[in-house]
DNA sequence: CTCTATTGATCAGCATACTGATCATCAGTA
DNA sequence: TACTGATGATCAGTATGCTGATCAATAGAG
């Protein structure tokens, strides 16, 4: 274990960091300026109209305190808003735009390109055999990160 | 691919997000206050005396401006020493300290408690796997980031 | 030897992530 | 209904990471 390239800590930080840099190179090559939070904010609203804020961030596992400046910048370059709920004023409902709902299906496809080109070195069977364990390993590891993924999407 | 539970680049910034609250709180368990990108750059140091900035940051596949921030806080908290080097002057040689090196020293175990807490769920096989894979994918991808990891040690 | 291109380090600026605090509001209870 | 605790959102502060720029110093070409 002394050896940092056999660490999963380290592979998981290298691993994070190559995937952030296809991502933001496949979507700028199609024309678009989104980061992969931002992209995975806006896909989330899109599918879950009117979501609050806290109830998103379980849903992609953000920390509370960082999806108000990603919704900050969504709603700056026009592709989300964020009104008051007549329900309960503390709470913002987010809704995506026309324009929000334009880039979303424009981006998708450079965001599944990047998805393989980031395991370009791996066979189809690696891949789906990394993602599944990836997967367990989170699911166990799910309460230790302060932003857990919640499941128990729109019924709040 | 709709899903994004089935997205490599989702699951490897989750991966890294409990890898890192893992990491964190192990080490201020044995009574330290390092985070792992510090570890590893003192680790690092450690084990190539007079290293330069530009050299550490590419044996562990750290930005050569995020470096400088990383070294900052080592020094003030007294782990490392940066010192011009008299064969070339742009450059700084980093050395450990004494309190660097037992600081280190006695750190090293709560990292390895880490390291197989954040895959606690998978068998030894498995971690032996997704150790592997992360591997694999990582060295196809290394030259798509900004900061590669760069071999040749300390022959410079 | 001089000029140019490169290199080591740093800086400003931006975007995640997190800790811990605050504020307004809401829900449930006595 | 008044009070207490919980909740949604935000903020200040800190630490990665990155883009792109700058500056001093070095190396290489001619």
């Amino acid at each position: 274990m002394a050896e940092m390239q056999e660490m999963p800590g380290h592979l998981a930080r290298r691993f994070q960091q190559i995937a952030v840099a296809v991502f933001l190179s496949e979507v700028e090559a199609a024309g678009f300026d989104l980061t992969p939070v931002q992209y995975a904010a806006l896909a989330a609203i899109a599918a879950n109209p009117a979501i609050d804020q806290i109830t998103l961030a379980g849903l992609i596992a953000y920390d509370r305190t960082t999806i108000t400046g990603v919704i900050d910048r969504l709603a700056q370059k026009g592709l989300v808003v964020r009104q008051a709920s007549a329900r309960d004023r503390r709470s913002r409902e987010l809704l995506i735009t026309d324009e929000g709902r334009r880039a979303l299906d424009a981006i998708t496809p450079a965001v599944e390109a990047a998805q393989r080109l980031m395991v370009r070195g791996l066979t189809k069977a690696e891949t789906n055999e990394l993602i599944r364990l990836m997967q367990k390993a989170i699911a166990a590891g799910n309460d230790l990160s302060r932003a857990p993924l919640r499941e128990g999407t729109a019924e709040r």
